[in-house]
RNA sequence: GGAGGCAUAGCUCAGCUGGUUCAGAGCAUCUGCCUUACAAGCAGAGGGUCCUUGGUUCGAAUCCAUGUGCCUCCA
């Protein structure tokens, strides 16, 4: 490269380094025992996904931690993959096929898949395809599927384990149902949502004939034409006379009994509870208690069926019904009044139908069970052996499993894995087992002559899935003592949503210790929300969130990958705006441009240079090399801690204020002047360093200017070059020197003067050599023409406060001697104020006694420095 | 209804086991500069009763309690 764009242009080079990157196969990690080994799984996306801003600030935050470990010579290996997502990927095929004018009902299951695997075959990728754009370093070749055969295999086997275990069982519960995927839902899956809707006061008249009723108040009047008793608490006076009659269900005049029982609160609407218990959990618990019947008078769709009774309902949709039955009801006399009413209604977090709860058979993971088998699964979070970040997410996950309940791993899905259960030709179950052969087997060896035999139609939850993803990525489950898995298990890092914390970073932890006796992760990140400027979660619906890849387009992936992650601290929600990719893309100009004034030198060999040059540009260097040791140390604590953003932040300010600023000002020759050998060479190094420091964070530009500043070697990369160390060099102190510089530059900002204008300046220090290596530097950077030591000011200068000492300048200009007192004053009142505070401490006995030893010794040198100060600015007033 | 979290400059956040050279950073704002690397820039400046009220302490942004306001999760 010869000449460099005078702006930065991130489009130029991004695309050619990915592919660079990848030819190289720089990410592609093996075992090897000689490294120690780095590992992060993806949390795999769904193939149905396209990429949006959640995923992009969550694959950054691992692409940083990867990269860097990369950089630190250990084995880093990224396993990407995308699962399955059994409800939204049949949901897609089955809205695809009917854009074909096929109907799912009208396909075998065989057939169905088939499409379901076209449609993944086609469009599954593109998720990962969108991660290589924002420069993820994953481990291509150990892309993995969560339906692709070894991993099924590895769910069916732990099914069938778990089954063996009695881990599992099979049993009639009330479930989430979705009406729109016609499926069960963990609770989990299910969205509460604060809707408003209505609550309808309706009157129950008795069977007895008599003119009295109850009111029932109810948000689902549908619902009536499933009662089957009414409920009081035992001591509420108004209607004890009516426990143990009965009441007559509206429009249907079944009997139905009226109980009493603690459940039902007496303040809580009208004191009476309808009992629907094909309908509600707590009405489900209520009638097993009573033994009750059950009316179900839903269908898998949500409509109403035969056991409505009634024709005028049978057939229609719940929601429809719920409007007519009013009106009806109303007509009828039954309705005693309507109220608005505010309440929760849970939803499908796929389909976002609301979930109507319904008693079916479903399959279970007993959870009580499995974590008295795994206690590790609490105790290890709780110990920090697996450690969150931010901590406070442990209180959380405590509590989430001290309230534990079964997890419902049933689906009435096609696409996942089909459970592995047999049934005989009356559909009573028969066994778990591999195959219809086995099952044959298992049968036959209870005595069993099983006819008719067929395999359970349901398939798994997709999280039965992933939650063995650390484990069945590595084949764990094919082959448990495999290389792979010996090698980079447990993983290191795990970066995810704090609202999968229960989907999935807990299930995972438990599969962990089950089948490994090991923990999954040694850390999990918590990413924050990714919200819009008004704290809206961004959503596609609200149509509040930019495209990313347009992002890319228009600002460059590292400016994205900067802007997202200087304002994102673990387990904090991010404020996304333009603005802050603004500020990653201005970043990457700056150092575009440094670099430009750099290879702009003409570099010529030290020998013929000005000896003064050479001394300061040796003392810059000095100074810089330290305070890129100090950065370094700094950025490493903040590595530590998982405080990413601060991390970035340090590095940030490194690159633009102290190598920028200072650095590159203090060496840079004067106009058309060259620059001598040594130096270049030194502040090429910086630069280098200071690329590979930045390069987790913004890994094409780091490259890019990388492979420009020297000659290098085909299929040499940053991404493998070593990670800067600190070095423990004693290193100049140039606070006062800066301080000078400020105060100049201040001064002519406040008298209007030019920065061209030189000033001619004395100094009164209480240490004259310390400035003699300085003055160079002092000269060059505040446009000083001559510098001087005195004892006293001079006569018509203008006075600046350096530290303790004192620097003169002569002004050519009338100076405004009242506002440069009333300055000084209020700094000598501070002082005075401060001072105070000092003394008080001091003079405090119970403090000089409590106080440690090195603060009151603190405080003492507090004072003497401000005595010092004092002394110098009362001086100047004179 | 239950559990947890948060409250510091206009915005987003730091502030570790209490101790005024810690009230701080970045952005935004304002002022002055088209100073041959960079106007996607340079040099500066202003801005906060650290949510309220109590308490503990020699000393509280920091610990405790109360209130208020927001958020998340669960029912």
């Amino acid at each position: 490269m010869t000449e460099l764009a005078k702006t930065y242009s991130p489009q130029d080079f991004e695309d050619k380094w990915y592919q660079y990157w990848l030819e190289k196969k720089l990410f592609h990690a093996e075992p090897n025992p000689e490294k120690e080994p780095y590992t992060i799984v993806i949390p795999p996306p769904n193939v149905t996904g396209v990429l949006h801003m959640g995923h992009m600030l969550n694959n950054t935050i691992q692409d940083v931690l990867v990269r860097k470990a990369r950089m630190e010579g250990k084995n880093a290996c990224w396993v990407p993959g995308t699962d399955h997502a059994s409800i939204a990927t049949e949901a897609k095929v089955v809205q695809l096929l009917r854009e074909q004018g096929i109907k799912k009902s009208d396909l075998s299951r065989e057939d169905f898949l088939k499409h379901a695997w076209n449609w993944k075959e086609k469009y599954g990728g593109i998720i990962l395809e969108q991660l290589k754009k924002l420069g993820a370093s994953c481990d291509w070749d150990r892309t993995r599927f969560t339906m692709e055969p070894k991993l099924s295999e590895a769910v069916i086997e732990v099914f069938i384990d778990l089954y063996n275990k009695g881990l599992i069982y099979r049993g009639l519960r009330m479930v989430n149902w979705d009406p729109q995927g016609k499926t069960a839902l963990s609770d989990e899956e299910v969205i509460h949502k604060e809707v408003q809707s209505k609550l309808y006061y309706i009157k129950y008249f008795m069977a007895d004939g008599s003119e009295e009723f109850v009111t029932i108040a109810t948000t689902r009047p549908e619902t009536i034409l499933a009662d089957v008793a009414i409920c009081v608490n035992p001591s509420d006076e108004r209607f004890k006379h009516l426990v143990g009659k009965k009441a007559l269900v509206p429009f249907l005049n079944r009997e139905i009994p009226i109980i009493a029982d603690e459940y039902v609160a007496v303040d809580f609407g009208t004191g009476c509870l309808k009992v629907t218990p094909a309908h509600d959990v707590n009405d489900y618990a209520l009638g097993q208690k009573y033994s009750l019947p059950v009316i179900d008078i839903l269908d898998e769709s949500g409509f109403l069926n035969a056991e409505a009774k009634d024709e005028r309902y049978i057939g229609k949709d719940r929601f429809a019904v719920r409007k007519q039955i009013a009106i009806d009801l109303e007509e009828a006399g039954h309705i005693l009044k309507i109220e608005e009413y505010k309440n929760q209604v849970g939803t499908s977090e796929r389909t976002g139908a609301v979930i109507e709860p319904r008693l079916s058979l479903q399959w279970w993971v007993d959870m009580k069970k499995f974590m008295e088998r795994n206690p590790e699964v609490l105790d290890a979070v709780m110990s920090d052996e697996i450690q969150f970040h931010p901590a406070k997410m442990k209180n959380t996950y405590k509590h989430w499993i001290d309230n534990i309940k079964d997890w419902c791993i049933s689906r009435q899905l096609w696409w996942g894995q089909r459970i592995p259960a047999w049934y005989d030709e009356n559909n009573q179950f028969v066994a778990v087992a591999k195959t219809e052969a086995e099952a044959q087997l298992i049968a036959k060896n209870q005595g069993l002559t099983a006819n008719g035999l067929h395999q359970d139609e349901d398939v798994l939850d997709t999280w039965f899935s992933s939650w063995l993803w650390p484990i069945s990525v590595f084949d764990g489950f094919e082959n448990p003592e495999n290389p792979d898995i010996k090698h980079f298990y447990p993983t290191n890092d795990l970066v995810t949503a704090p609202e999968i914390m229960f989907f999935w970073v807990f299930r995972m932890i438990m599969a962990g210790y089950e089948w490994r006796g090991e923990k999954p992760f040694k850390n999990v990140y918590y990413t924050g929300i990714v919200r819009d400027k008004q704290r809206r979660k961004m959503s596609k619906s609200l149509g509040n969130s930019p495209d990313p890849l347009d992002l890319i387009a228009q600002y460059g992936a590292d400016g994205v990958r900067m802007g997202m992650l200087l304002c994102s601290p673990a387990g904090n929600d991010i404020l996304f705006d333009d603005s802050q990719v603004e500020q990653g893309r201005n970043f990457g100009n700056k150092i575009w441009n440094a670099f430009r004034l750099v290879k702009g030198w003409e570099v010529k060999p030290d020998e013929g240079f000005n000896p003064e040059i050479l001394d300061a540009n040796k003392l810059n260097a000095d100074w810089f090399a330290g305070r890129l040791s100090a950065a370094l140390v700094e950025i490493e604590e903040k590595y530590k801690g998982y405080r990413l953003s601060e991390a970035l932040m340090s590095i940030y300010k490194l690159i633009w204020d102290d190598f920028c600023a200072w650095y590159l000002e203090m060496v840079k020759p004067v106009f058309g002047e060259p620059m001598n050998e040594s130096t270049y060479q030194t502040t090429i190094g910086f630069f280098e360093e200071l690329m590979k420091v930045l390069h987790p964070f913004m890994p094409f530009i780091t490259e890019e200017i990388w492979q420009n500043m020297r000659e290098r070697e085909e299929g040499n990369s940053i991404c493998i070059e070593a990670y800067p160390i600190a070095s423990m060099a004693v290193t100049p102190d140039l606070s006062r020197v800066f301080e000078a510089i400020q105060q100049i530059r201040n001064l002519r900002n406040a008298k209007g003067i030019s920065p061209k204008e030189a000033f001619e300046i004395s100094i009164k220090a209480k240490d004259q050599i310390f400035y003699q290596p300085y003055l160079f530097l002092l000269k060059k950077l505040a446009n000083v023409s001559s510098i001087n030591f005195v004892e006293e000011q001079p006569a018509g200068t203008t006075l600046l406060p350096v530290d303790t000492d004192e620097l003169f300048i002569v002004l050519n200009l009338q100076v405004d001697e009242v506002a440069e007192r009333e300055k000084i004053e209020k700094e000598i009142e501070y002082l005075q104020g401060f001072m105070k505070s000092v003394d008080a401490k001091l003079s405090n006995e119970k403090f000089v006694a409590n106080a440690k030893p090195e603060l009151v010794e603190k405080e003492r040198q507090k004072k003497a420095d401000a005595e010092a100060k004092l002394d110098v600015l009362r001086k100047s007033l004179n």
